[in-house]
DNA sequence: CTGAAAGCGCTTACAG
DNA sequence: CTGAAAGCGCTTACAG
């Protein structure tokens, strides 16, 4: 069932038939309906790779997460941010492509040639740590590009990533509103641009606030997961000093805390007051439940696909956009110590 | 940048490129060197649309998320289902496609239509509750396709859960173990097939281990989320009897479950013993730390996707394959409550 | 408002 | 071992 049997049963050329599929308007209703009915009746549906062949628009976005490792569809964040870009590049009539073909990989992962070989329109890369190279000759290429959370920097990219500095002034200004005047930090691996900028965040924060910084009070985990935090939460203990209140770069190294924090038989909030980020479900269920930051992923997730249709149909130059994060409160920062 | 160029760069002609392209055997190592030199310099890449327009093999499988509402990427068992399913296609050599396109789905999904249009090798469907019509079309239509927690009918199709009965037997044996008698359930809406039959074996391993069964002690939610668990378990304490033992068929309702026995206060697991299903993330960090029946999801992911593959190469019939759940102990249960 | 024809970039018998 | 040619199912100037 092809284009050409449809315009045989309705007795009209293939152009007619390709017209009224794609809604050209130089159609006389009589010929449109005909064709539309048996189109229904027929139950054809249009060939997609065909179009693309002749038009080079292949109508479909690719999903990257690059940087390996764990970051896969079961992180919390980028889970959450791909579902609003989904709905958003949906409406607009965009599906989605996801790289899992193994044996392109085999090359440091080669993602502008899969992008050319599936003629995407378009692609949204999503990062973690270690971003392979092969993910900048992407970046350069005159493919629109959307990151999240990653500087993209070519003149067909544009990236969008909660506001990182933001996030930590609020942080530090909570733990102030308290009384909190010793603060520190647990960050993931010092490769992690995100972690480094909510650190450098911090302590302009502390430094703002004329609060003094120990650097004793700075660890970094390896990763952003729980051991990861419970292990630098315990080279802290283990140092012998401690700050009264601390901010982790993920929920996760928040948990991973708060578990080594409790072995040692320290309270929180009553001994060290944690804030987390990324506001993931199991927040809620800790005890005490986290007082965290919220990206607004819903936003982050829309913006992104919006901003990738501009640059598809180039209707906007290379844009970086940065989202207010929001300060979740829970039990862990102690300001509701009352209701304990 | 075609096949031709590199066709006449190397002197040759269009089809032995394409030979070397696809691996034939029948070509002369200079002819094959020559040409992939060439292509390696160009940075030639095949475009699949042409592909699959000369081969009507797209090499995409197509990921469906049916029974719309909630259940997209932040699903965490579908999430985590997917992440190895991609994983062992990808390294079967397929891509994945989801369906997005809104426009599509004006037409009550048109599933079908979609995976006509895009010629996809196969589909893996994931459901929630309230599958749509559309989907035992594409079920029963000449596309491959594997259901996971949905009964798949088609000739061309298989499915794959957890054996959902086997699940409740594990839990009863275990409440009988601990010397608990009397066995409540809490489910999610009775339109959900899988929490009706892990109600169903949790009934038949109650016969079996000759226990009494009481109908109020079998409550059910509206879908498989926390606050449903929450006004489920109210309902239960409201109705003045409460078993010694629950089983939820979810985590997030066992959780909800929980808040509100402790809003009665009551304890968890000395008044009433807790087992969730699903072992999500936040198991780990309520408390007590939730006792849970753990779905292989990584085993149920790569068999889906090696059943996909034997069923898009016709090398073997439907077929339709269990998973044996595990038992994770940890504090909801009581059986460990001398470490408390 | 409609149609004939070239072209998009591959694959695949088939011939040699 | 290699190549000429038809065909996959669309779109798009262009002519009328």
């Amino acid at each position: 069932m092809n284009i050409r049997t449809i315009a045989e049963m309705a007795g009209v050329s293939v152009s007619t038939v390709s017209k009224i599929i794609n809604n050209y308007s130089d159609i006389s209703e009589e010929t449109k309906n005909k064709v539309l009915e048996i189109m229904k009746q027929t139950g054809y549906v249009p060939s997609n790779s065909a179009k693309t062949l002749a038009t080079k628009k292949s109508n479909l976005i690719g999903v990257i997460f690059a940087g390996k490792l764990n970051i896969d569809f079961t992180h919390p964040f980028f889970v959450e941010v791909l579902n609003s870009f989904k709905k958003q590049v949906g409406l607009l009539g965009y599906d989605l492509l996801f790289f899992s073909n193994e044996k392109f990989y085999a090359v440091d992962g080669e993602y502008l040639a899969r992008c050319k070989h599936f003629q995407l329109d378009g692609c949204i890369i999503v990062t973690g740590q270690q971003v392979e190279p092969s993910i900048r000759e992407l970046d350069l290429s005159d493919i629109p590009c959307i990151g999240v959370d990653i500087e993209l920097k070519g003149k067909n990219s544009g990236f969008i990533m909660s506001d990182n500095y933001k996030m930590s002034y609020k942080v530090v200004e909570h733990f102030y509103l308290q009384g909190y005047r010793e603060l520190g930090y647990i960050g993931s691996t010092e490769e992690s641009e995100i972690s480094n900028m909510r650190e450098g965040g911090y302590k302009n924060a502390i430094d703002s606030f004329g609060l003094p910084l120990n650097e004793n009070w700075f660890v970094n985990g390896d990763n952003f997961f729980e051991t990861s935090g419970y292990e630098a939460m315990n080279r802290m203990i283990e140092s012998g000093s401690l700050p009264r209140a601390i901010f982790a770069a993920s929920d996760l190294l928040a948990i991973g805390a708060m578990r080594a924090l409790k072995e040692h038989k320290l309270s929180v909030p009553q001994d060290v007051a944690i804030i987390g980020c990324d506001d993931i479900e199991a927040c809620k269920y800790t005890s005490p439940a986290l007082t965290t930051i919220r990206q607004n992923k819903d936003k982050i997730g829309r913006l992104a696909g919006l901003m990738l249709y501009d640059l598809m149909n180039s209707q906007a130059e290379t844009s970086n956009i940065v989202v207010e994060p929001e300060l979740v409160i829970r039990e862990s920062c102690g300001c509701r110590l009352d209701n304990f």
